[in-house]
DNA sequence: ACCTGGAGCGC
DNA sequence: GTTGAGCAAGGCGCTCCAGGT
């Protein structure tokens, strides 16, 4: 036991307040005294549910009614340390549960009820059960869900999807109070208003939130998002499939009434069910979700279903609030967005005479009160960020340094001793930096966070397996809560909201950087080629690893000479290097790991790693990135990626690549409906479409959605008159709507594979001058040939299976 | 030839 | 004593596309 109640009361049974299986009053949290401390602490086991829901629209109602739920119990999951799938399987205890309703209500197919009685009697315990009725249905399911007593609800999407259609189809369905609020653990008498004004259609309103009171909720897309911001998608298929390395299998809803017509089907159904439970746990477990949320928790103390929510904002809210609170300051109250506006509107009317301009009064108010301004214009930005030094592009095959400042912002925030109780406050213009030696407040809490870190950091080279990745976990959260700092500053909604502050980091940032390019150029005669914020690349111009090695140990010294907390480190060397544009570059980096050197490609920003290009224009860019990495002469790589390009464009018009490698995919930022300019946009263009279809779920605000751009066969013109968004169709559509729609080749070959290719090539020529003016490779990948290579020859009709 | 909104990156 | 409204939201810098003027 870890925690001790002193003086406690208990009710009789129908006086309690929860549906805990102890519960006690108490009359002060003074009684409560934890028994251990954090360092020895063993968490105890939690129980953790992972939740799906089957459903089918009503289209007249245009609402979700449920088909099936299941649940999927891990009883005894750590909460402080990862849990590999190994260790799961060994120590885990599993149980599961679905129970199913027919919604034509037409019965069950014949052998049905022997098929759920063999289930039931093959596991010795009830995991199938089904009703009549979706009120029964969920009667069922509350009454399991309880018997469970869960402390961490799983799901993906549940925040914005199964937990909402539970509780809205509770009350449509007369469930009693007693019933649906056991899905939490505090008992209810009412049903809380399920739709809040607040979150942009997603996340979990405040309603729902409140019924789950006592359980943690962990909503596996949201979670996703956050951690994996560079995954394509994060709908549940493509994460087990990036992810876990499994394949889901996706039934639509309109399919559902369907599998009714026998048992296999209807087992089929549910057992689809009990899968998605599975691997939203598994992502769950994967990610590492509960022991890094839980760390962070414990660092800034905010509440772990916040943290599990992301509010990133708040986590820092509530450290500094912490932080301040124990050094005895008063903090000001936080201003609602509300309170902001009532207070600027008094301002007005105390010192607006009637004469004054209305527009000189606005901009005074856009000024003062909020740098994002009203609603409808789109906010700039507040003051300058980061420096990116011009790239001198082009491609290089000598050793290049790539230097950077460990956690620059944090470093300056301690360096120059940046704090609200350090720098007066100043009506316009970036503050000057304090004179005063005394730390404040923020470069403290910054050391702070160093020191554990570093602390934990030398504990975890001792430790192995479980205790490793502990201790892993916990120096990963407290760099994050070190970098969250800075942002949050400069964020206009945030508590500690301070733009000055946000501003003299940033320019110092900019400072320091410029400084460290004059040393390197100026003192120590080197080439920066490039740089960004914290970080600069240096052309040593030599072939031996050893000699680059020992410049950079040498730039290493000089520069960290100057400064008290900062510090550039090597982050690595490139062999060979394609710099392109500002944020765009790639290289064959070398890296120790374990003694070791390896190497591997880097890509940054180039059009590889984005998601709004197709897997063709990729691998297509991939496969010319190599071969400009890897390759021999100018003239060698200039022909293979040239005989690469004519191969790729006799498949594509022999139609021999598959349909997937056409797909592109972009998020929506918002609901389809809210864009003002939806005609040219193909994928809100997509999403419409899909949702007039009955297509609910997958075309919200955040989701991605994929695309392809087709022609329609028979059409009255094959090409480019409709805008490109007109001829965007989803992949579905694309399969199923009996060959209707056709590949739209030549917009793949000039608009997604000659724009990746000739950017990648640009630079090539201008590496080797002399070759321009004979060679004929060189030649070839001139813009104007390139596109030759890429034009139309004669017109074929590709059919997609 | 310019400008704009939107998206998605880098740091 | 209960109900209801409202709550939140990290930053800037830089391409690149598509459409409009």
């Amino acid at each position: 036991s870890w925690l001790k109640i002193s003086i406690f009361s208990t009710r009789s049974p129908s006086q309690r307040v929860s549906w805990c299986k102890v519960e006690v009053t108490v009359e002060s949290p003074k009684v409560i005294t934890v028994l251990v401390s954090e360092e020895k602490m063993v968490h105890p086991p939690a129980v953790v549910t992972a939740i799906n829901l089957k459903t089918i629209v009503n289209e007249k109602q245009n609402i979700s009614e449920i088909v099936s739920a299941s649940v999927l119990c891990f009883h005894n999951a750590k909460i402080d340390v990862p849990m590999p799938a190994p260790e799961r399987k060994r120590s885990g205890i599993l149980s599961h549960f679905t129970v199913v309703r027919n919604p034509g209500g037409t019965g069950y197919p014949i052998g049905w009820k022997k098929e759920v009685a063999d289930r039931n009697s093959k596991n010795s315990c009830s995991v199938l059960s089904f009703e009549n009725s979706e009120r029964a249905l969920l009667n069922r399911f509350f009454l399991e869900l309880y018997k469970l007593d869960s402390d961490v609800l799983v799901g993906h999407n549940i925040s914005g999807f199964d937990l909402d259609v539970l509780l809205q189809r509770s009350q449509a369905c007369k469930v009693l109070s007693s019933m649906w609020s056991k899905i939490g653990r505090l008992k209810r008498s009412f049903m809380p208003k399920l739709k809040g004004n607040t979150n942009f259609g997603f996340g979990a309103t405040p309603g729902l939130m409140s019924c789950i009171a006592g359980r943690l909720l962990c909503d596996t897309d949201l979670c996703s998002r956050d951690l994996l911001k560079k995954v394509i998608s994060c709908s549940l298929t493509d994460l087990s499939k990036t992810l876990l390395n499994r394949d889901r299998k996706e039934i639509s809803p309109n399919d559902i009434p369907k599998l009714f017509q026998s048992s296999k089907t209807l087992m089929e159904l549910i057992e689809c069910g009990e899968i998605d439970a599975w691997l939203s746990m598994e992502i769950m477990f994967h990610l590492n979700v509960l022991p890094l949320t839980l760390q962070l928790t414990n660092i800034s103390g905010n509440l772990w279903g916040k943290t599990l929510q992301g509010a990133r904002a708040q986590r820092n809210e509530y450290y500094l609030l912490h932080t301040f609170h124990s050094k005895k300051y008063i903090l000001p109250d936080k201003f609602s967005q509300r309170m902001k506006d009532i207070k600027s509107s008094k301002r007005r009317i105390n010192h607006g005479p009637e004469d004054q301009n209305v527009d000189e009064l606005d901009a005074d108010l856009a000024l003062e009160n909020d740098p994002s301004k009203g609603s409808k214009t789109k906010k700039g930005p507040a003051y300058a960020g980061g420096l990116v030094l011009e790239p001198k592009k082009g491609l290089y095959d000598k050793y290049v340094l790539l230097l950077d400042f460990s956690s620059l912002y944090p470093s300056i925030i301690q360096e120059y001793n940046i704090c609200f109780t350090t720098i007066p406050r100043s009506e316009d213009g970036v503050p000057r930096l304090p004179s005063s030696q005394t730390p404040g407040i923020l470069p403290k809490l910054m050391e702070h966070l160093v020191t554990i870190r570093k602390s934990v950091k030398l504990k975890m080279e001792k430790e192995s397996g479980l205790k490793h990745l502990e201790l892993d976990t916990r120096q990963e959260a407290l760099k994050r809560t070190a970098n969250n700092m800075y942002g949050c500053l400069g964020s206009s909604h945030s508590r500690f909201y301070a733009m000055p502050l946000a501003e003299l980091i940033a320019l110092q940032g900019r400072e320091i950087l410029q400084r460290t390019v004059d040393l390197v150029q100026n003192h120590l005669n080197l080439e920066v080629i490039y740089g960004d914020t914290d970080s600069i690349m240096i052309q040593s111009g030599l072939d031996d690893i050893e000699e680059a090695r020992a410049v950079g140990a040498k730039v290493i010294q000089e520069v960290n000479k100057k400064y008290r907390c900062l510090k550039i480190e090597c982050d690595g060397i490139y062999k060979r290097m394609l710099l392109l544009r500002k944020k765009k570059y790639a290289a064959v980096k070398l890296e120790f790991k374990d003694g070791k050197l390896c190497e591997e490609i880097e890509r940054k920003g180039v059009d590889m790693v984005r998601r709004d290009w197709s897997l063709l224009s990729k691998e297509i860019g991939d496969l010319c990135l190599a071969k400009i990495l890897y390759g021999g002469s100018c003239e060698d790589v200039v022909r293979a990626i040239h005989n690469e390009l004519i191969k790729i464009k006799e498949e594509m018009r022999r139609g021999q690549v598959a349909i997937e490698k056409y797909v592109i995919t972009k998020a929506l930022t918002k609901p389809p409906e809210a864009y003002t300019d939806s005609k040219s946009q193909p994928h809100v263009q997509v999403a419409l479409r899909m949702r007039q279809r009955g297509y609910r779920e997958g075309f919200n605000a955040k989701n991605t959605v994929p695309y392809i751009i087709c022609y329609e066969q028979g059409g009255a013109s094959s090409g480019s008159s409709a805008g490109i968004a007109d001829r965007a169709r989803h992949p579905d559509e694309v399969k199923s709507d009996d060959s209707r729609w056709l590949v739209d080749i030549d917009y793949y070959l000039a608009h997604q594979i000659y724009p990746v290719v000739s950017r990648l090539c640009a630079e090539i020529q201008g590496t080797s001058p002399e070759s321009i003016e004979a060679d004929q490779p060189v030649i070839l990948l001139h813009p104007s040939c390139l596109l030759q290579a890429m034009k139309k020859d004669t017109k074929t009709v590709s059919r997609w299976h």
